[in-house]
DNA sequence: CGTCTAATTAAACACCGTTCAATAACTATT
DNA sequence: AATAGTTATTGAACGGTGTTTAATTAGACG
C-alpha cells in the first residue's frame, strides 16, 4: 500500500473528475457512487477522499464540468445562428438537457450544503450560461429598458428551465401539438416579442 | 414474530403512508430510509415490502398525498381570492414549495421505474393541480382562444414551477429588486396580459 | 544516509435496499 | 374442537454504500 506519484497531484484531480462525470453520465445521480469511481482509476476511496475532502464537493466539481459544457454549446450555436438568436439558445437549452440527461438532472438533483465555499473558478464557470442569456436578452431590449436586461434574462432562464424539466418528467407527455420546446419559445415572445419586434416571427 | 392483526390492511396501509410522510418532510429525499419509516411503527422493513411490493411505489404514493395537499391550498386559495386569482394561484404555489421544501422536492426527486403502473386514484389526485389551473386559465381566455387553454396552462405551470425550482435551488439569490414571485407574475401577465386585461394590473 | 512529510491504503463502522426461509396467527374445513 | 391451510410478519443474510482512521511507505529534504 501507499503508492506515490502514479499521478501528479494535478493530474490525479482531472483523473478523478473525469472518471466521475462518465460515471455519472452512465448511471445518473441516484446511483453514482465513490467507489466505484475509485474503482474505474485504480485508487482506493480513500484517495477521493483525500483529494476533494467531501463527496458533495466531488460531486459540485462534477457538475462544474457540465455546466462549463452546457455553456460550450450554447456559445457554438450563438456561432451559427441566424437572426433569431434567442431561439438558438432555447433550442441548445433543451438540446444539452436531453442529449446529457443524467449530467443535467444531476444538476439540480445535487443541493450543495449551506456553508460549502466555491472556488472562483467554479463560480466563473458556473455563471457563463446566465451571463451569455443576458448578453442577448439585453441585445434585444430597446435602450430605455436595457437595465432590465439583467432581471428579465433570469425570469426567462427559470422559464425555459420550468419547460424543460416539466418535458424531461413526462409531465408534457400527454399533450398534442406544440412541443415544449415550442412553448418555451412562445413563452419568450410573449416577453420579449412586445417590447423588441424580430424579424421572421411565427 | 408474526403477529398479526394489530392493524387491519387498510389501517397498515395508511400507517405506513403517515409515518412515510412525516418522515420524508424531516430528512427529504435524500435520507429517506424504509427502515427507518418500519422503526417508527414498530414493524420490520419487510412489511414494508410486503404491503407496497416496492420502496419506489411506496415514494410514489407518498409524494401523492404531497400532490392532494397541496391542490388543496390552491383551492383554499382560490376560494378566498379576489379578482385576481391568477396571480393567488401562482402565490399558492410558491408558499407551498416553501413551506414543505422537503416534500416538494421529493415530488421532483423522484424518477418513477417506466414501467410501474399507477393507480387510477393516484393519477387523479396528481392531475387535480393541473385541472385547476387549467379551468383558470380557461376562464381568463377570450372566447375564440379557449381551446388553447389546455396547453397555455401547462406552458404557465411549467414556468412558475421554472421560477420556484430557481428560487428554492439559490439561483435568484443574488438578485436586487424582484423578488422570484413577482417574476412568475409577471410573464403569466405576459402571456395572458395581452389576451385579457385584468384589472388592478401592476 | 537518515529524517520528515504526506499520499495511499486496508479495514472498520454504521448504515442502506432487497430478498427469503421460517414462524406464528388467523381462516376454513372437517 | 381439532386439524389443515393460508398468509402476515419477522430475523437474518447479502451485497452494496459513505465516511473515518491508523498504519504504511514513497518521495523530499537535509
Amino acid at each position: 500500500m501507499a503508492r506515490r506519484y502514479d499521478h501528479h497531484p494535478e493530474e490525479l484531480h482531472r483523473l478523478i473528475l473525469a472518471a466521475g462525470h462518465a460515471h455519472l453520465a452512465e448511471v445518473g445521480f441516484f446511483r453514482f457512487s465513490a467507489r466505484e469511481v475509485a474503482r474505474r482509476i485504480g485508487y482506493s476511496v480513500g484517495t477521493i477522499y483525500h483529494v476533494f475532502g467531501t463527496l458533495d464537493r466531488l460531486m459540485f466539481e462534477i457538475n462544474t464540468i457540465t455546466f462549463r459544457q452546457w455553456a460550450d454549446l450554447l456559445e457554438c450555436r450563438l456561432a451559427v445562428a441566424g437572426d433569431r438568436r434567442l431561439d438558438a439558445l432555447v433550442e441548445a437549452y433543451f438540446d444539452f438537457a436531453f442529449e446529457h440527461r443524467t449530467l443535467w438532472q444531476a444538476i439540480w438533483a445535487h443541493q450543495v450544503p449551506a456553508g460549502m465555499i466555491l472556488p472562483e473558478r467554479s463560480a466563473q464557470d458556473r455563471s457563463r450560461l446566465t451571463a451569455i442569456v443576458i448578453a442577448e436578452v439585453a441585445a434585444v431590449l430597446p435602450e430605455p429598458r436595457r437595465e432590465e436586461a439583467d432581471q428579465l434574462a433570469r425570469s426567462l432562464i427559470a422559464t425555459v428551465h420550468g419547460h424543460c424539466d416539466y418535458a424531461l418528467s413526462g409531465a408534457f407527455a400527454l399533450m398534442g401539438t406544440g412541443s415544449p420546446i415550442e412553448l418555451a419559445k412562445a413563452r419568450l415572445q410573449d416577453a420579449l416579442g412586445a417590447k423588441q419586434p424580430q424579424r421572421g416571427v411565427s
